[in-house]
DNA sequence: AACGAAACCGACTCGTGCGTCGGTTTTTAG
DNA sequence: CTAAAAACCGACGCACGAGTCGGTTTCGTT
């Protein structure tokens, strides 16, 4: 009797995959059509599926955009974190690292830039919610970098010290701008040459004297 | 009988008027509840008048917005040009001018904000696009005078020359940033310390050397 | 005053798409 | 193998809200 625990986990596994799955296809369609121009039917159906199926795993259209949402979100967040550890100790390189992060997971993935950038807004005012946190999450984070980095004199000295949060929230607008206009297709310029020159507004913009060392913008 | 053109106006007067009421009322509804959750029976309430005259003057819900939309735009467009001519000819002040002017009008109506910062892009994709074709011609405004900087040298001497387009965008996605958190409250900045903050980080940003005299917040 | 056109009214139609539900298949337990 | 629980199916019910339409009022013209 020692197999208490893990004798029902085949279920599990399988629920927990299968949510997956459908989770996947709830995404593409999403980021394809947005939040109000999906069809359940058509989630159903891009799983290969039925609506009863998907409506066996999620209660309600707005539960399943929350769960994918939610799930973007953690997967962004730890991309992020991690690319924060990597980079070290020194603040304006970890605050750099976590812009880079952002910036190239959002454009690696269309499909979470419009739902992010564009398409989180469409949804209900509970979706609009969510976002907006994620985005308050990643401003802290930033913030606080900025912080340590003006407490070690990092910044230049400006007539007035300016504010993190402020400062920070600027930073996640000018990347989520151009990560938009790109997406759209509405700006010539390729990738590559986005965010060396994205990286050096950020940095200046905050005053930053002794840039860190480039780091190249995340390979994985 | 040269009376031929003119002799209608009475009519036409009254039907602009009319129209013009109209969109206020639905200016209203669609910055309060989103494109989707307005409904056109709530939107004709609002303008005290029914359903049928509402669909007298705008053939449909689309029409409607895109008429809203346009109108706010023209707003906008008109108190970003006077604000560039006011600003003489220093393609730095009149590039802060715009941004100024922009920040400004869309802090003083909330309304407009909400439409351009958010709502925009949950209309269908006509009004999507249309807000999209306001942002890329301000960007636009403000790149041609960026441009202008740098050919006058006012711009620091950086590694790369940058490009005005990317900065522009960039420029407009921080005051939109910025904006937005504070209209839907989640910033405790207070309107007036943002600005200037703002400020000092697009000019930062782009190298400006020799800053213009501080414009105030365009007041009207 | 009398007529026609413009402007307005609101009850109704009708498409759409979310969510339900009785029933079927698949999986697991004994 | 058998039974029960889990997972899945898809036709249907139903609410909602855009847009219609026949009728009414208001306005300008003669």
């Amino acid at each position: 009797m020692g197999d208490d625990t893990a004798v029902r986990e085949p279920r599990q596994a399988r629920a927990v995959e299968r949510r997956e799955h459908l989770l996947d296809a709830a995404a593409r369609v999403f980021a394809q059509r947005g939040y109000a121009a999906a069809q359940m039917d058509e989630i159903a159906r891009e799983a290969s599926t039925s609506k009863g199926g998907l409506y066996f795993h999620f209660p309600n259209k707005e539960a399943l955009i929350a769960a994918v949402a939610g799930r973007a979100a953690s997967a962004l967040r730890r991309r992020v974190t991690r690319a924060m550890q990597a980079a070290g100790s020194d603040p304006v390189a970890r605050a750099e690292a976590a812009l880079a992060a952002l910036f190239d997971t959002l454009s690696a993935h269309r499909t979470l830039a419009r739902m992010l950038a564009t398409e989180a807004l469409s949804g209900g005012p509970s979706v609009r919610d969510q976002a907006a946190e994620i985005e308050d999450e990643f401003v802290g984070l930033i913030a606080a970098e900025l912080r340590r980095a003006q407490d070690q004199g990092r910044l230049a000295n400006l007539s007035q010290p300016l504010d993190p949060e402020l400062t920070a929230r600027a930073w996640v607008g000018m990347a989520r701008a151009l990560v938009a206009a790109w997406a759209a297709g509405r700006t010539s310029a390729p990738l590559k040459r986005i965010y060396p020159e994205l990286r050096g507004l950020l940095l200046r913009s905050a005053g930053v004297e002794r840039q860190p060392t480039q780091s190249r913008p995340t390979e994985e």
